[in-house]
DNA sequence: TCCTTTTTGGTACAATAGTACCAAAAAGGA
DNA sequence: TCCTTTTTGGTACTATTGTACCAAAAAGGA
């Protein structure tokens, strides 16, 4: 039968477990008991569905980054403010998500089989980019409005501002300097 | 008495090698007997010389920002030359400093009494960038700016590049946009 | 010099954590 | 239905780790 749905629930109901431990104690915090206890499963059930410690991890992580790559795939074409909307989305209502894909990053500093993932967050992330700013931006400039897309979301996630839509858009336009119009299909 | 000279090089030599731990292997490598056997000193030197493992770990972490600081601090008007090769300092000569500086970071995400840490480390990243600039970006420019040298150390941290000051200065002018000079004081 | 304080380093103990094990239960498939 | 496979959950074992302890050594100060 190889396998079931319930059994793929409380599989899933781990992942989502490691994210909200690793988000209130931080990598060392993430333990097969302390992971169970989270999902409210017995501690052998965080031992049967993963290989060991670091596979349980290591999913968690993968699966926050994909979780966190859908939010930015709808951008095609989109306004700035809808690009600042994914961000506060991104960084608070998935905050645990977000923590997740940059612990994820600092693994892949350490371990090649997670660079992979690492460079697929940050090829969304150009493309939402590209997307929000159409063809304003030539290629090198659209590289550091990458990096600094980056660094607001660090920034976000440790000081939790900006924290509305419009502080956001601020920033965002700050980021993209003076030369762009307020909005690019509403040159006012 | 109240401190000897060796002891204090002894304190020293623990709170480097937990940087080279963290580096190698993340935060939860980070244990008295790894960082005891990193510094070539007896288990019991690591608990002598730290209230506990917690305390260990984050006077090395806030050192180790210190350390950083000292990097971009005597860049005033510094020429955008000087600029990147602070950068490649920091996060190549001197990366398991800058990897302990980001953790703090994150740690910092879940705890309060490291907020002022990180603070200061933004507050200095800010410095430089005004210094190096000079008055040609306004405040909110700058703020932009600031997001994206962060995101470039970022980026640097986990792929490498860019990897020499050649390209580090091209990744700068990518921020800074077309807008500005090659160099402030060379308006070739 | 002698005395006090600090440091050393080896050892031991208790707590935590990773993982194996297994008998019972549940879930499909034939 | 019966049989096989998967899942469950409790338990136990072992390794790792944080931390306490202590006697000996070293390091100043009087």
């Amino acid at each position: 039968m190889s396998i079931t749905p319930k059994g793929e629930a409380r599989r899933q109901a781990l992942l989502d477990a490691v994210l909200r431990v690793l988000e209130k104690g931080g990598p060392s915090a993430v333990t097969h008991r302390a992971v169970a206890a989270e999902a409210g499963v017995p501690l052998a059930a965080a031992t049967y569905y993963f290989d060991d410690l670091d596979d349980l991890l290591v999913s968690a992580l993968r699966r926050a980054t994909e979780q966190q790559l859908d939010l930015f795939a709808p951008l095609a074409g989109a306004r700035l403010g809808d690009f600042a909307r994914a961000l506060l989305d991104y960084t608070h209502t998935h905050r645990a998500e977000a923590i997740a894909q940059y612990e994820l990053l600092f693994m892949a500093m350490r371990r090649d089989s997670l660079k992979g993932d690492a460079e697929l967050w940050y090829g969304a992330l150009d493309d939402a980019v590209r997307a929000a700013t159409g063809d304003r931006l030539d290629e090198a400039r659209r590289r550091g409005v990458s990096w600094a897309v980056d660094g607001l979301i660090l920034h976000m996630l440790w000081r939790g501002e900006p924290s509305n839509v419009e502080a956001v858009e601020g920033a965002l336009r700050d980021i993209l300097g003076p030369q762009s119009p307020r909005d690019p299909r509403d040159p006012t």
